[in-house]
Parts: C-alpha cells; structure tokens; sequence
DNA sequence: AATGAATGAGGTTTCATTCAT
DNA sequence: AATGAATGAAACCTCATTCAT
C-alpha cells in the first residue's frame, strides 16, 4: 500500500505531526494553522508541507487514523457497544465533523469502518437483537448522525444514553 | 428590540444581503467570502457591513431565520412530518452544520425552536404515536442528529426514509 | 477600454505602485518581492494586488507603460533615432528584459510599437536611408536584439554606436 | 585546475547531472528548480548540492560548457557561419540569456569565446568579407545582441535569415 | 560519496474589517 | 446610507541549502 518505508527520523516525524495536528485542530478547530500544528509538533513549516503536501491531506490522515482506530476496536464489540462507542469518541474531537464537512476524501476510510459494522449487524440479527430488514446502510447513516450529532449538541452523559435509547429501540423493532 | 427603524431602502438591501448570504453559503459552505456574498447581493461590501458588522452576525442572522421559517411550519405539522421535515431542509443548507460548529449566537433561535417541537411531542404522546416517557431533550438531539447526518452522508431519499423509519419506530416503543 | 474610471485616490495609488515597481524592478531585478514594491510605494501589500492581482500582472504593466512611452516618442523621430532611443532606454531598465523572458503578455503592447516603427520605416525607405526590400519584422527584431544585446551587455556609448553603426549601414545597403 | 581527481562514479553523476540540468532549465527557464533537475539526473538533490555547492555554481557550468562547445566549433567555421551557428544555438536554450542576466561567472568561458571569434574576424577582414575598421568588441556584441533576440523573439527560420543578412550587410560595408 | 529528510525564510494571495469619498 | 479602496494579519506553499543517516 505505502509506496516506500519511511527512514526512522520521517516516521518519527511523521507520527508527530499527526498527534499534534490531531490535539491542536481538536482545541481549536479545523481552522487552526498549519503553522501552529508545526510549533506543536516541534518540527519546522517545511516538514509538516514534506509529509502533508496539503492542509487537507493533514486532515485526511487524521481522520483515517481516527476511523481505523475505531474499526479495530469493533473486534470486541457488540453492535450497541460500538455505536456507543463510536459517539463518544465524536464527542471528544469535535473537528471531525468539520473534517467531513470540507471535501475530505472519506469514501476508503469509510468503507473500512463499514466492512467492520457490517460483522457486527449481522451478529446483532443473528442475535435477535436487531430486526432482520434493517439494512447496513441505515445503520451507517444513523452512526454517523449520532456522532455529528454529540459533536454540536455536547450532549451530557445522560442525554447521550437516552437519544441512544431511541435509536436502540427502533433497531430492535 | 430593533434599535432603529429603518430607512425602506436600507431594510430592502438588508433583505437582499440575507437572501444572497443564504445562497452563497449554501453553494459553498460558510468558508465563502464577504465579498462574494455582497457581489451576490449587488451590493457593495461596506454595505454588507453596515447590516452586519461581523461575518458573524450575518451567519446568526440566516441561521435565526432558517429556524423561524421551521418552527412556523411546525404549527401545521405532526411531529413525524415536522422531522421529515427538517432533516430535507438541513440537506438544503450545507452551511448551517458550519455554523453549529461555530460560536454562533443560537440560543435564542433554537429555544424557540424547541418551543414548537415541544408542543408538537405534547400531541404526540396524546395521540399514542410516541412513548410516554420520551422527553424533549432527546427528541431534539435526535433531530439535530438526524439533520446533520444527512447533511453529511447526503443521503438519498429512500435512505433517508428508512434512516427515520429507525428512529420513529423507537420513538413509538 | 479601461472598465471603469477609478476613483481619485485609487488612480493616485495605481500611479505610486507603478512608479515604484519600475524602481525597485530596475534596481534589483524581476525577482524582488511584491512586498518591497508594496513598502516603496508607501501602500499596504494588499493594495498592490488589488490593483494586480498577479505579480505578472504588474510585470506586464510596467512594460506596457514603458513601450508606450517608446512609442510616443517615436513621433518626433527618425528611425535611427528612434532605434538609438530604444537601446538606450533599454540599458536604463535592466529588468525588461527578465520580463520578455516569462510568459508575460506582450503581443499587445509591442503591437503598438510595431505601428510607430512602421510609419518610421516607411518614411526612410522614402527618403533613401533603407533599403526597398527590408521589411517590418526584421527591423524590429533588430530592435529588440540590439535592445537586449545593450541590457546585457552593458556597452558604453562608445560600444553602442560603432554597434548600432554597423547594424544602420545594414539597413542602408 | 582540478582539486582532485573524481572518483568513477562520482565523474559519472557530475555528467549526469550537467546534462539533465541543461535539459531541465532549457525546457522550464533558470527558476526551475534544483529538486527537479535531481530528479531528472535520476539522483538525490544532496549529491547535486556535493557537486555543485549554489545554484548558481550548477548555472556557471552548464554556460562554461556550452560556450566551450561553441568555440570548438569556430575552429572550422568562416564568421558568418558560426554568427549563424551561435544565435541558432541560443535559440534551443531559452535560459542562457536569464543567466548572462545574472551575476553568474562568465569571464572567463567569455573570453575564450572571444579569442575564437577574434581569429574568425581577422580571417573575415583578409578575405574582404568585413570592413577593416570592425573592431573585435563590436562584434561581439552583436552576437550577444542577435543571440538574445532570437531568444526572446522567437525568429522563424525565414526572420532569422534576413535579420542577420542586415547584420552580415552592415559588417561588409 | 550518496541519500533524502529537515530547515526556515520568503513568496504570493485571501479576506474580514475599516474608513475616506 | 452606500460605495469600494485600503489595510494588514495570516494562510498556504516553495525551494535553496544543510545535515543526519
């Protein structure tokens, strides 16, 4: 997939720059210099622009890295742990949601996660834990929903388990 | 409220201003310039500025006047149509996800909001088409949710009904 | 030909920029900065592209200014005087020629020197100083060769006539 | 001359990068840049910098050999003809003249292009194809002068021809 | 000697906002 | 009240050059 193994000082900075991108845009948005995401990571202008040629491919790869995290948590998962899994998360990087917003390329990282809730689903039927016509792709759209939702809304704990509840309930029947 | 009454030709290019920002920031996202929306206006950008002394404020205001439009449809609406509702009308207005991400000053609009969608679930419950114990908060956040995901994933319109068909139904039991 | 006719204190600006572009260009090159220019000028960097909105829009507007005046002058000459004149105005501009190294659009102007120049050929074919059968486009290409050859090669005024002197008695037979 | 004698492959790599890089500004002008010419040498931009420690120095070279080329040649021309050779050969490398523009060394690879020329005059005059009082400098300047002009001029084969027929007149007499 | 990642100054350009006309 | 030119702080990005590997 990678074109070439990155020399041990690239990746290492390579790996900077996405964790201090990732806290920086999350404190202060997507809008957040590119600049500034280089003072955080220690590393010079230049470095960041080798590794990320575009501000969008910074935000690209964050948010890749984001969803593969969640992707491979699923393994443990049930379907509702997930989903509730999957909010929480939004809630805490509240610039992904402006990620998605801009022209971000989505569509791989996407299907990565969608291969993952598809296993769950079909386990959740299986289940009886999910009403059998209920369609993968509902399922995703109510992901996503939910997580942008928690984003803007700052949803409190509480809130979050009963809009959940909701949405819970109308998968079961 | 309003501090002055103002001159006709001064409320028509405030109107004008307002309906071009709509257009413009619909059609490009609320990154789009002043300048832009002035140009859309026919006007010139001091003028935009003179209305709406920030860009700011002139997000604040389409956004308040997005929601008075949603909330007086909610008189003639049941609570299920009134959400079919707004979420096609989110998928209209790329931008408004921008501007809940923002600071934006939207209080005041969406209590109003609220107001109308709370006498709505009022007649529903009434009615037996929702569950007793569902309470305002979450059927707003599901609302939100609902609208943003679909501004997000643009959906379809049969994905769209089987995304809210999942949330009527757990809205019923 | 021009769209509008600029307000006063814009045209008094649009002046200054030119004038000080054409002094910084000829002191240090085409490749000193649009922010120097901006400084000489006295005006803020955002005037300057306000005004051209390209770094070559500006190139490209010095030259055009400067042909012009070429041109003007040719009025009140023969050609060997004219030719004379465009040599030793070109060694005054060392950045012309870095100009008509870049793409930069120069069909138009140099249209309008081709006019002037043609009058002055027609006249000394006339009066016995050129050849019959030396035509337009030579000419003018030894114009711009001996324009160039002086902008780098730094002649004195000795160098220039005998070189000038030997290109004239081409003309002549 | 040398400080050291150049290892194998180190001699190879100095070549291939002479000749890419007189590819490479030939084809994009002296601003492109250093990276691409690695890149087009097949090597890495640190073994050009080893090489050619500026840009500059990399610039210097490529004139040194391509005014070393010219006057090897001028070993078996008459005057004309290599007039004819020299502004032919400027017209394939667009970059020479920004180079001559530059502060770039050329002195010395100069002077010995003046000797060559120098012989080919003298040669001229005892033939009686050139007047006796052209003088070296004259003459060359106008090779100077002719070579930028089909540079930026973009002669025709056909301009080329009658626009040094001028030249070639005016040296006979 | 070669590699290629890092540096960091500097370039062009955009845009919200101010202010003279 | 309207106009639109001016401001100036960023923003993104490029590139000659240095230096660790």
């Amino acid at each position: 997939m990678s074109s070439k193994p990155l020399r041990a000082d690239a990746r290492r900075n390579r790996e900077r720059i996405l964790a201090a991108a990732t806290e920086v845009f999350a404190a202060r948005g997507a809008a957040a210099s590119t600049e500034d995401v280089a003072a955080a990571a220690g590393v010079a202008i230049g470095t960041v622009f080798r590794h990320f040629p575009t501000k969008r491919d910074l935000l690209a790869a964050i948010l890749k890295d984001l969803l593969a995290d969640l992707a491979a948590a699923a393994e443990h998962d049930d379907l509702f742990t997930f989903f509730t899994r999957v909010v929480t998360a939004a809630a805490d990087k509240k610039f992904v949601v402006e990620l998605l917003g801009e022209d971000v390329e989505v569509a791989g990282p996407v299907q990565s996660l969608g291969g993952a809730v598809d296993a769950l689903l079909t386990a959740a039927k299986a289940g009886g834990q999910v009403r059998a016509d209920v369609r993968l792709d509902e399922v995703l759209a109510l992901l996503t929903a939910a997580g942008q939702g928690a984003l803007h809304g700052t949803w409190s704990a509480d809130l979050r388990n009963r809009t959940l509840a909701v949405i819970f309930a109308g998968l079961r029947a």
